[in-house]
DNA sequence: TGATTGACCAACT
DNA sequence: CAGTTGGCCAATC
């Protein structure tokens, strides 16, 4: 263990994931290339997935659900307790899922660098 | 300790 | 037009 771990100072790119998805507001959506594009590295967008992986393992709650693949499909749902927990959550949300993809996936899509850009 | 995988995206052939 | 590969950071085997 010990990996890599920053001693205390700015948090490291896989915690940065975790505070852009946590701005989410609720109602929409994003993507992992808009996250990873938003810090700098957009063919990272794999390993946003993989900060989804352990957002559950973060102390504060991360809305993996408002995250989503390019298409707008729900991708991760497998990793939720359920499968069907993801898209009831986004239907909470009042958005639109049919067959695991969002509809109107423009309209609710959120992006970091058009929100929070300096 | 090194090699592989992982909820993706974009470019190249 | 469709299939394949490269790429990035971190965790697991």
């Amino acid at each position: 263990m010990k990996s890599n771990q920053p001693p205390n100072s700015s948090l490291s790119w896989f915690d940065q994931v975790f505070e852009v998805a946590r701005q989410i507001p609720v109602g929409k959506v994003t993507t992992y290339g808009a996250i990873a594009r938003y810090l700098g590295t957009a063919q990272s967008s794999r390993m946003v997935g993989w900060a989804m992986n352990q957002a559950h393992q973060q102390a504060k709650y991360v809305p993996a659900h408002r995250v989503v693949n390019r298409a707008g499909l729900l991708t991760g749902k497998h990793h939720f307790p359920t499968l069907v927990m993801m898209q009831e959550l986004l239907e909470n949300e009042g958005l639109t899922i049919e067959n695991d993809q969002i509809l109107c996936f423009s309209q609710h899509f959120w992006d970091p660098s058009e929100n929070l850009k300096f």
